[in-house]
RNA sequence: GGCCCGUUGGUCAAGUGGUUAAGACACCGCCCUUUCACGGCGGUAACAUGGGUUCGAGUCCCGUACGGGUCACCA
């Protein structure tokens, strides 16, 4: 075991005096919408407070390593704006901030805990799940008991061991955390938890409580199911003599009312939403506001509006249903705020996807989308009729509200297509005014004229735009060759 | 099962002893309109339950029900 200095040096290295949180992600590989929203309070808590903001990768279950997982979560974080002031990529004063990097630590620390009477070796074979039955109570480990000198030397005989926190069996433990409150529990309720692993790696149990004393943590922000380990991290930080944190227990994000959010199940992690055309901002406004209510009524908020009124006293106690109805509300609010050329530019791919004929202009195309689009995964299949004309039945040219049937569709394609032959310009103000002419000579409603129009020239019933948008992005050669068409099946 | 936590309309939620119990999404209706949207106006809809405490309870206390979490050498 290291000396006092070398543990002064390590206390010395702590900052002081500034807000500090921490993501502290297990690298699986994708982002839960649930950690997305616990990475986001944690770096508000921090911005809020003009704190600091770091990532830590917990990385101790050798079983758990994903390929590239650590990147998922670096590629996130700088998509979201979560912009971290420390972590394995940046350095930092309290470094590594990888638990794989830091696991000297650990023992150092569990044999500190030894020698204070706060924890001990235990050397039973690996308790299986299933021994609830006729297994010895908790708090009766037998290595529990043995004497500091035998567990020494048969450690030091090279006997595997785990080493296990010594739970008070008398008494009670009394927490706070911000959400919930101070809660307070039996002793005997709580396990003598592992804290270092017979790999000697930490569980994290021990190693977060280490990490966060060490790189300074103020606001411990985590899923609530962490709130029934609490008093154990407490026992814990009280047994070294630090300070404890401050707790931010997060209820869960849930898919619906009996189940958690999850990516087995189906359930869209953040990468999956960006994937289906939400849009990341809106994303992010919709999660901070699941769980969280701000004091006014403001719903619509920028990142710097979050950081400047995020407050814990908003957050809620009870677990969230994540409604994708309105993140698609969100999402169409934050298209629709956008700027013409950025949804154009943001929208091309998709169109693309639908529109292969460059003759078709992009950029007028998703003038007529952005009104009326909430997800950008749904802008194909509003324009699968650019390419080809689909082939529609010719009741679509009935519409009981523009008194449009067949027989008036039929007169109406008739009469247009020479209008539309002997137009000077192809343009909207010239497409409209031949129909509104025609209407007025058919003494009818300009929709008798319009209808027809748009139905031949899209085959749909639904298009994203009016009979003169369509027909403009058409041209004049597509648009009079589906008229025609249309006039063709009316006959 | 033990322990811990939670429970306001379908969903997110405001509310900290006295309110006609906000607002948003969704839904319905009307208006606008060349479709669908957008926008505007209006509407349906909630304090899980039983006892207390109190002049008065969504707000405080106890029980019950329901739900969630946890009880790993996973995090």
């Amino acid at each position: 075991m290291k000396d006092q200095a070398w543990f002064d040096a390590m206390e010395a290295r702590i900052p002081h005096g500034e807000v500090r949180t921490r993501f502290a992600p297990s690298p699986t590989g994708y982002m839960h919408v649930g950690n997305l929203r616990t990475a986001l309070y944690t770096y508000l808590i921090a911005r809020h407070e003009g704190g600091k903001f770091l990532l830590r990768i917990e990385d101790t279950d050798q079983g758990r390593l994903v390929e590239g997982a650590v990147d998922v979560i670096y590629k996130t974080l700088r998509e979201c704006h979560l912009e971290h002031d420390e972590g394995p990529d940046l350095g930092g004063p309290v470094g590594p901030y990888v638990q794989t990097e830091r696991r000297p630590l650990y023992k150092e620390y569990a044999e500190l805990l030894i020698a204070r009477g706060h924890a001990y070796r235990c050397f039973c074979e690996k308790a299986e799940s299933e021994e609830d039955s006729g297994e010895f109570d908790r708090g009766d480990d037998p290595c529990r008991s043995l004497s500091r000198e035998e567990a020494d030397a048969r450690a030091a005989a090279g006997e595997p061991y785990v080493i296990r926190q010594r739970i008070p069996h008398e008494g009670t433990t009394t927490f706070h955390d911000e959400i919930f409150g101070d809660i307070t529990v039996e002793n005997v309720s709580l396990d003598d938890q592992v804290l270092i692993k017979r790999d000697g790696l930490p569980t994290y149990n021990f190693a977060n409580v280490v990490d966060d004393h060490l790189m300074g943590i103020t606001h411990v922000v985590r899923g609530s199911e962490y709130l029934s380990s609490a008093p154990k991290y407490d026992l814990l930080y009280r047994g070294f003599g630090w300070e404890v944190p401050k707790y931010v227990h997060c209820s869960p994000v849930m898919r619906d009312a009996h189940n958690k959010m999850s990516k087995r199940r189906g359930d869209p992690s953040y990468e999956d939403l960006i994937a289906q055309g939400f849009l990341t901002d809106a994303v992010l406004n919709y999660v901070a506001l699941l769980g969280w209510s701000p004091k006014g009524e403001q719903e619509f908020f920028t990142m710097d509006e979050l950081k400047a009124c995020f407050d814990l006293s908003g957050v809620s106690r009870s677990p969230a249903i994540f409604d994708i109805e309105k993140l698609r509300y969100f999402n169409s609010a934050y298209i629709r705020a956008m700027s013409p050329e950025t949804f154009a530019a943001v929208a091309a791919p998709w169109i693309r996807m639908a529109v292969k004929d460059e003759r078709y202009d992009a950029a007028a195309i998703a003038a007529l989308l952005q009104q009326r689009t909430e997800v950008l995964g749904e802008i194909p299949e509003k324009l699968d009729f650019f390419d080809e004309l689909p082939d529609y039945p010719t009741e679509l040219f009935v519409h009981k509200k523009s008194k449009s049937d067949e027989q008036s569709a039929r007169e109406a394609l008739a009469a247009v297509i020479p209008l539309f032959e002997a137009l000077g310009d192809w343009n909207d103000e010239a497409i409209l005014n031949a129909m509104v002419s025609l209407a007025e000579k058919m003494e009818a409603k300009n929709a008798k004229v319009m209808w027809p129009v748009r139905i031949a020239a899209a085959g749909r019933a639904v298009t994203p735009g009016g009979a003169v948008e369509i027909c403009r992005i058409l041209g004049r050669d597509e648009t009079l060759r589906r008229l025609r068409i249309g006039l063709e099946k009316l006959s």
